[in-house]
DNA sequence: TTCGCTTTTTGCCAAATGGCAAGTGGTTTC
DNA sequence: GAAACCACTTGCCATTTGGCAAAAAGCGAA
């Protein structure tokens, strides 16, 4: 929770009251390996914040091939936005791939840190932006280079969790089949 | 000008004192095709609202390659974040890539709507963070699709423009060289 | 340990893409 | 109009990746 509370603090000013009513709002959420915290469907009703663990975001495309999206690391959030703000059911699957800690919000208690702390909507927008503009980030490195070099990026970014986790959910985010990433693996040993 | 109010109507409720405020902190931007909207080196410091036109972010990868990251069309914001925010220089490139009208704030004008419209953030973190996922999904989907669907795929969202463009700008946006994509326009034919 | 299941690797070949350079076509400039 | 320039296309060939299926490896249950 302290890390969580720091890493708010980053983005604006919070006095003691403030820190305290947000500290009650905040549940912890323990998901063990593989377990889900968001499916396809559902509305996402929670805004997490990831203090321990990798979690994965994926969806089906029209083939009904498995697609993962992205990879959300400790100190990001976790929330379908397009879901959660528009109260529409979510197209995505978001799965932890390791055991994770989470601090969840229940959606009526961040409306009411929305309505109640004044600075709250300034955080949440820097919180927000930042969180998505990696994701822009990491996704558009993975269109400007080639499928080598984004598995050792990955590999950089996620050291230990590429050999614990099924080939084809990382192929699928570098964009190649499983069969190539194999391959690639092999090349680089 | 209506256009741009009536979007951001679609965010939040705003009093008319409150959209006349804005209005007259708006200024209008003309831009001609080709024209930097920002150039790299430079700090952000206007935030920046599409109502005509097409334009384009890129910039040069470890290899000097010049690399597009993105369209932005109509009705959506440009300003690179996480230079306006933070005011370090941006790394990117913005460029018109047709004649274009964008609505600009100046920094300053931007902050004192954040500090006098009481809704202005909340307005502002949903159009920013709409215009990120909306970045996402479009980048996401060009590392899940093979080349030339997602050169269909632009050829929807973008009808008109890929003839009217270097035939670079758009193979860096898709990952493909630009032979390969002059390749792909053949077998289309 | 053995069986059964799942995941990963590999072989084979086809298709897609890259790298390079030359050719083509169009436009500008003088 | 000729020359220079630029963007795009194409040819040639190497490399990468895909599709498919079989083999190998890993893993848990009995």
């Amino acid at each position: 929770m302290e890390d969580f509370i720091s890493y708010i603090l980053q983005f604006g000013n919070l006095n003691q009251q403030q820190i305290d009513l947000i500290s009650k709002k905040a549940i912890l959420l323990v998901l063990k390996k593989d377990d889900f915290y968001l499916e396809a469907g559902q509305i996402s009703k929670r805004f997490g914040f990831v203090t321990d663990g990798i979690l994965r975001v994926s969806y089906f495309n029209n083939k009904s091939e498995e697609i993962t999206k992205y990879f959300i690391d400790e100190n990001n959030i976790v929330v379908d936005l397009e879901s959660f703000d528009n109260e529409i059911p979510s197209i995505a699957y978001v799965q932890a791939m390791t055991d994770c800690k989470i601090i969840v919000f229940a959606k009526k208690d961040w409306q009411e840190l929305l309505d109640t702390i004044i600075s709250w909507d300034a955080i949440v927008r820097k919180i927000v932006s930042k969180a998505l503009l990696q994701k822009v980030e990491r996704i558009s490195s993975i269109v400007a280079q080639d499928a080598t070099t984004s598995y050792l990026t990955f590999l950089e970014k996620f050291p230990n969790l590429a050999n614990r986790i099924p080939l084809s959910y990382l192929a699928s985010y570098l964009g190649i089949t499983q069969s190539s990433l194999s391959r690639i693996r092999k090349n680089i040993k």
